[in-house]
DNA sequence: TAGATTGTTAATCGATTAACAATC
DNA sequence: TAGATTGTTAATCGATTAACAATC
């Protein structure tokens, strides 16, 4: 199997969202044309993709549009919800934690940690606790993704505690690009960067873009 | 000039915080290998970078951080306040609303609009007005930029709305990917999508991504 | 000068796309 | 069967990297 990357995985996760929409038309099976234009890549693109993970459709009917979607949702982790804590529950943070989206798709915040002690409180559906108790939490719980919401400074030190713990994948909101490490995935997600991304090219005039 | 692409404009807001960060520190100037190791490419994509932009350093010398902080500065808009609106002031919107990162770093965030009355409010620092007050608060305040925080069913069509004001960058939070058109461009934050893509790769046990 | 670094070209690498045989 | 769509290979495209002449 051909080693996919990032952005294949994103499409995936495009094809997925695409696919739910199509079913809720009462799609039975779609083809990878139909597919293309939902998630607005070629066909190729999409049959390609497929092919990498041995997703195979029918010659002549196209995919069936629940086998696409159980096989994509096992993929993305979807056959289980998947724990995740948080740290740093200042703007960002606490947003986050309670985004409805998350639940959605089957992702749950377990938990959430803060160096401030006026933001801990233990007996909420999801407890914020001090960040001195985030490596027990993590061993004891066998949690593997965090999100860290902290300012830049912190972001580094939280995620070696995180790593150090156990932590396998972190999605990171503090504007400082961590680095990934073999034993950790990191996503960074810098606001002000993808408003720097727009400007520049609303400037540039120039929406050409390559993906 | 090489068109750069949205990778490329990325890693100039990089080295931009990178060249921050190293000026802090008394750096007068830097070397395409300090930038390298600081911003995680190598020395060669850092020269490359600069060249498409006639960035230029001294053969011996290096690059002047102050010169190349202009330079990047430039590029980045952020020779001006950048003025932009908030659309959808739940969960999300209110937390990027308040976000400091965003006043830090010259983007301003003049008005919020909602369909729901209960969350107006006129007089605050950022009014938060009815939606059907955008499309005119846009043309008065000749505003470009936009964020989109609604529901996925709603985002389609608050894009359109804002494109016939004149809009030309959207930065869209609400889960399904908006297509960019030759008169908007458009960044798609999916906060799902990055965790699936990063419960992707624990699975995998492969780190090894391209970026 | 000798040594080090840029700027740029050419080579490499990898991802996307076109095309078409297989086949339903 | 004829027509349409997949699955896959080969071609294309574009981005990254290596290498080195220019030069400070």
């Amino acid at each position: 199997m051909n080693m996919p990357n990032r952005t294949c995985i994103m499409r995936l996760s495009r094809y997925r969202n695409a696919i739910i929409r199509l079913k809720a038309l009462n799609f039975v099976r779609v083809f990878s044309d139909n597919l293309a234009d939902a998630a607005s890549v070629t066909a190729a693109q999409v049959r390609k993709d497929f092919s990498i993970f041995g997703i195979a459709g029918h010659r002549r009917g196209g995919y069936q549009v629940d086998d696409l979607l159980s096989k994509l949702s096992k993929i993305l982790g979807k056959d289980q919800i998947q724990e995740i804590i948080l740290v740093g529950v200042g703007n960002i943070g606490k947003a986050l934690l309670h985004y409805p989206g998350f639940e959605k798709s089957g992702i749950r915040i377990v938990v959430g940690f803060d160096i401030d002690p006026t933001k801990h409180i233990a007996d909420t559906n999801i407890p914020i606790l001090p960040l001195e108790k985030m490596h027990d939490y993590i061993l004891t719980n066998n949690i593997k993704l965090g999100i860290i919401a902290v300012p830049d400074y912190a972001a580094q030190q939280v995620l070696e505690m995180m790593k150090s713990a156990g932590i396998k994948g972190v999605l990171n909101f503090a504007p400082i690009c961590l680095r990934e490490s073999a034993d950790c995935v990191i996503n960074n997600v810098n606001l002000v960067t993808e408003l720097e991304n727009i400007i520049y090219f609303i400037k540039a005039g120039d929406n050409a873009r390559s993906k």
